[in-house]
DNA sequence: CCCGCATCTGACAACGTTGTCCAGGCTCTA
DNA sequence: TAGAGCCTGGACAACGTTGTCAGATGCGGG
């Protein structure tokens, strides 16, 4: 998958990592680029071709371009058409080398196919928007060490700051990052062993409401199917399950819970083996949307009603038969909320790292309201 | 309106705000930034700074970071070592000014947000990966100013390619860029006035199948919701939806038809009054996939039974009662066929820009075969 | 008529990187 | 031991833009 000899630009960024198949990429590379085209850009014209064809000098035309005072209607005019005639766009990069600001974030997450990042990754976006940021985004697939290369591929192109969803656990590698001056946030999952601002859902007072709802309509045998404790919120969904069954008095049997199966095959499977074991459950908690799809597949097979309530809304859950109570998180605000705070340390407002945690809402449909069915 | 100027006072809107923030930041940062320093960056080291503290020359260092042959192992090291403690990373800006490649490509769509779109652009990114590129990506909103706008701002980045989804139905503004060697794919909906690439789906056949299908199970009134004609996959489907009742010798009466609106309020209030008319529908055929949840829902609270396809698949239909019928639509393979496309455009190997239509697939689970209940 | 001032314009350096080219030192051979 | 050839390392220019500063122009007042 990380096939280093058809990532070049970025991955040469990554030769310190993997020394061993850097040198050989260089060569093989040649072809890709040296086939493009003779001339950088398709010789693209630049301000000084603007500046000969109209016939005034170079920083006339930057003073036109950037609408800065101090240039006759006349010249102006003159540029224009110049500008026009050979259209002409103003290279950002050199801009930026310049200036020293992108005027560009960057936003890593997970998966941008998943229901839950679409949302926040818009949510971002114009926040990015609003302030005259572009976003460039990356998926890490859940991969810690894909999760740095994006990372670091950002920083080198001096994103002015970051938006990280992290896979990993240990993220000192940003450490000269943060020195530098890269606003950094993190959403949904705190930073390993580093001193960043976080915003967090509530994973664990969440959880921790779902199971006790459960248990308040008169479960006792309740399963917990969610991803590897790993991830932060899954150990924190985890934990409140935990905390729940604790605080009634239940003991939680091993077969009851299943972490870090993911693929819905296996979800499958082992919301299989809780329904039917010496123990069944009669309810059960899913640890995210995409869990909660597969389970809600597997319920609909079975004949026996058994009590669902999910972590992360979906939609069309109040279509359902019955209707799935969830535990929603609002990913809008949470990206919106980190990118407010990643623009607020650019500007100078923010100065100490903090972490927020928003809360999330119980929403009642019929599936978790459902009475045990031994 | 749209002239070549308009683009400058789009980046001329970015220097404000830039400026507002670039100029009173520096000072107001100290606290944060000027921990460390004053300068820009934050005070980045460079290569030089690199080489002054390895005690080797500028290029060599270069060389290292590049994994250029001609360093000895021992000076390698050195240089190495000098990295990492000063955590050196390259800009990458600089690098592109001289190498003229960003390694980067744009996609322009509407909404991140929806889930048609989420697969689509994790498609065209994972084809950016394998190619090592990044991407940077823009809603929007529908609004064709502001897709031209997110296009040029892309383009003065000097993004190697652009994947867009086009809100505007003309896109002579991009002929400077495209000569200046853009490579440029559009998806989803074709370009206008341009000769240019394009992958689509075949959104024609799919409506007049959907439709038809819905009269060889007996229907005769059916009604459309769709959006609006300017969007050409709405025109389209329209289009398909026309066809099929003409085939079938049906007059398709005003009533039942509604076109342009889109909030989920105004749909309920379009769907109801076709479900109520004094002609009312017993079928009806949604034109995406926003809609079809709107109109599912209102479907839901009749008591008669209509029979009802949507154009989009829908997380879930299979599991609503009925399950809902649909033309699916490919996003993932669209997006990952227009992005293979674009790097073939940028190697050379794709010369003449070509129409791609995919074929649709009709998914029937039920409500779409339900027989005519008047 | 000339000076001072304001307004407009342009030459030049700098941003951090990479490509070109040359210098110096080494090894190997005659 | 000298000369050819190779290998390593470094000086320098260039990429396209913007900030600085000084020069040119025009105008009004003394």
């Amino acid at each position: 998958m990380l096939d280093a000899t058809s990532s070049y630009e970025i991955m040469d960024q990554r030769i310190p990592v993997d020394d061993r198949t850097g040198r050989r990429i260089v060569p093989e590379t040649h072809s890709r680029a040296d086939r493009l085209s003779t001339t950088r850009y398709g010789n693209r014209p630049t301000m000084k071709d603007v500046a000969a064809r109209a016939g005034v000098g170079l920083k006339t035309v930057s003073r036109v371009v950037n609408g800065e005072a101090g240039v006759t209607p006349e010249t102006e005019h003159r540029v224009r058409e110049a500008i026009e005639a050979l259209g002409f766009r103003r290279n950002d990069s050199a801009r930026v080398l310049r200036k020293g600001r992108t005027a560009s974030i960057g936003l890593v997450l997970e998966d941008l196919a998943d229901p839950f990042y679409g949302p926040l990754s818009r949510a971002v976006e114009e926040v990015a928007r609003a302030n005259g940021a572009l976003l460039i985004n990356g998926s890490s697939a859940e991969d810690p060490e894909r999760e740095q290369e994006l990372v670091l591929a950002l920083c080198a192109r001096r994103v002015d700051g970051l938006v990280v969803i992290p896979a990993g656990d240990d993220h000192r590698y940003l450490e000269p990052e943060l020195k530098a001056g890269v606003a950094t946030v993190f959403v949904d999952r705190p930073a390993g062993r580093i001193d960043a601002d976080v915003v967090l859902s509530d994973n664990f007072g969440g959880a921790r409401d779902a199971v006790a709802h459960l248990i308040a309509h008169g479960h006792r045998r309740i399963g917990f199917v969610g991803d590897m404790p790993r991830i932060h919120t899954a150990a924190e969904r985890l934990r409140g399950y935990r905390a729940a069954m604790e605080d009634a008095g239940i003991e939680v049997a091993d077969a009851w819970t299943s972490l870090g199966v993911t693929d819905p095959q296996r979800v499958r499977r082992a919301a299989e083996e809780m329904l039917s074991g010496p123990s069944p459950v009669t309810a059960i908690f899913t640890g995210n949307n995409r869990v909660t799809v597969t389970v809600i597949r597997v319920l609909a097979e079975h004949t026996r009603r058994v009590a669902l309530v999910g972590f992360d809304d979906i939609e069309l859950a109040d279509l359902l038969q019955p209707g799935v109570t969830v535990v929603a998180q609002d990913a809008a605000t949470l990206g919106r909320t980190a990118a407010e705070r990643l623009f607020r340390q650019l500007d100078g407002t923010l100065l100490t790292p903090e972490r927020i945690e928003l809360p999330t809402r119980l929403i009642t449909r019929g599936s978790g309201e459902l009475a045990p069915a031994d």
